[in-house]
DNA sequence: CGACCGGTAGAGAGCGCTCTCATCCGATCA
DNA sequence: TGATCGGATGAGAGCGCTCTCTACCGGTCG
């Protein structure tokens, strides 16, 4: 057995500096309460055995655990080929990083892993969870919320829970969708398609509401079903150039679907935008750079929506224990898109 | 102040269950040696309180704490914009997952956060951890390496260390170098450049390596300096044009880098693959997928990577504290690579 | 000059769990 | 039938920390 120098503990500090573990306690936690000299001893003390505090220990005393928790239903793996949630995840780990809080992740495979998830979170690993929520189905989310913990959706949720208030972080996909739609209406096109994404989820629900706002009355038939995916683009936009003679402008639900698409036109000999103009959905780099012709898409900023995910539950977090007067922290924050113009409209 | 219906604790069962604690304990971690009716009856009395161990509390006395940390060096934005990370974490994942493990995520922003990673390492959150080191002169991986705990690398190390054992996995960029090489070779090529990545990783370094062991006599002019973007792989096409007249083939240090050089091909009115053949590395998809013309490249199997970092992580976590006697496993693994043929050669 | 006070330090009780050890019970053997 | 044995159960001691509560100290005021 070969004799492991086991971590110092506080009680080591306290006796090399000569004074009780409360004292060392004190001055480790911020040192409210220690005079100087003292304080001075028990810090030297600290650094020349190298203490690092105990966090299980901590933990069990005080109930906090500095990590939160980001749940990621994956149930198709394209989310994860998908630069979208990394950048949110960046966003999100700046934030936390910023305040001292540790990052979990816990990525779910399909119904089986919502026990395991549900079981971790109950088990008092982390002070709250960041989770999104992608398909109206899923009962994750519900699971979560219910598990009175507090928690933060990126993305609007599908469903509505009367009683329970949602906090959640989304973008502006119905006011970037009117954008997109606008623009090539200003360009002059007077037949818009429209490929929808994987309408379970919100995000595609609201572009197409989007589209509808502004072409209300546009024939039922030029808007196609998509999934998010370049397959589905590409099947989409067969679709719509079969059923819609005189098509001249799509707008597509996110720049995968986009990218489908335009391989189709150039695979049918339409020029881009002579012929047909094409806008996305998320400015995805370097994809909507790389396209032929570039892509004219609607640009989110994804890591700030990690960021202020984030912040919001590390908001909820401090105010849990505190008194109820403030103003409550908003329920759902709605960031803007922007036009972001390229070759393809 | 309302009555906040605490987690039940072991006791609480034990009570419910009229048993020990130590009965409880027993029937939770696997139920060896209590005899059925009773552990029925303990069984039944955690459902009925909805049970879950305090992980604070085991951890406090089992010192494990069954999570591991997953470092990511980020000293450029590039990173997390690469799908290929996002796909080895999701290899992690799965491969943790399956052994009830969890994934702490630290990124890191910069040398400013090393410290703070030193700090969560020592802290004894977690049991063990998964880094991938980027470059050469980041001091981060020697860090975590030297404190003590198990350590698995994500692509080869740039240091060599002659008395630590550096457990790493890899995949085999020099042969798939040379498989790209010799393909454009095979296919007729006579002067076949090279884009290299950022060399100060040793993936990038592998590539250069391989292209030089397929054509040991090149032109020294037929390789440029990239750095795996595609403004650095504008850049180096552009160089390579420029100096090196019947230039027929490139292959590029990975498709990022490709994406970029295609562009500018298009932009010189140079035809791929008549004019100029193009090879990149990756496979990164949608993006190989979807250049003009569709990228030959090669593909490694990036999630696999992510796995096999878990598994040998795991190996490390259980045998430490067993007898020295099995074979060590594998100090390096390196993983083969394919060659995918698309258009562009 | 003594009672009082604000603030600093120490003592000690737990947080919820695991694990060793002692205890007990029924079964087995001579 | 009684000593012995082995496996099932319970008792209790911590793991390393925080936090309350008490003791104490010097200084101030009446």
């Amino acid at each position: 057995m070969t004799e492991t120098a086991s971590r110092p503990t506080l009680e080591a500090v306290a006796a090399r500096a000569g004074v009780s573990r409360a004292t060392v306690s004190r001055v480790v936690n911020g040192g409210e309460g220690v005079r100087e000299p003292l304080a001075e001893r028990v810090r030297r003390a600290v650094a020349e055995l190298g203490y690092v505090p105990n966090q299980a220990a901590r933990s069990l005393v005080t109930k906090r655990h500095d990590a939160v928790a980001v749940v990621v239903a994956e149930p198709e793996s394209r989310v994860f080929a998908d630069p979208f949630f990394a950048l949110q995840l960046r966003g999100i780990s700046k934030e936390l990083t910023a305040h001292d809080t540790q990052l979990v992740l816990l990525l779910t495979e399909g119904r089986e892993d919502h026990a395991r998830v549900g079981r971790y979170l109950a088990g008092g690993h982390v002070d709250g969870a960041l989770v999104f929520s992608l398909h109206f189905d899923d009962p994750l989310p519900g699971l979560i919320q219910r598990a009175g913990m507090p928690v933060v959706f990126g993305g609007r949720p599908g469903w509505s829970d009367g009683t329970d208030e949602v906090v959640y972080v989304d973008s502006d996909n119905r006011g970037g969708a009117r954008r997109a739609v606008r623009h090539l209406v200003g360009l002059g096109r007077g037949r818009v398609g429209h490929i929808t994404g994987a309408l379970d989820q919100t995000s595609a629900v609201d572009r197409l509401e989007g589209y509808r706002d502004v072409l209300p009355d546009a024939d039922p038939a030029l808007v196609a079903e998509g999934d998010f995916t370049p397959a589905g683009g590409e099947r989409a936009m067969r679709e719509l150039l079969d059923r819609c003679p005189g098509l001249d402008a799509v707008f597509a639900a996110n720049d995968l679907t986009a990218s489908g698409a335009l391989r189709v036109l150039r695979e049918r000999g339409l020029r881009v935008p002579d012929d047909i103009a094409v806008v996305g959905f998320d400015d995805m780099l370097p994809l909507a750079e790389q396209t032929d012709p570039p892509l004219t898409t609607v640009r989110q900023d994804i890591e700030e929506m990690g960021r202020l995910m984030a912040r919001l539950l590390l908001d909820r977090l401090d105010r849990r224990p505190a008194d109820g007067t403030a103003a409550d922290p908003p329920s759902g924050v709605v960031l803007p898109t922007t036009l972001v113009r390229r070759a393809s409209a």
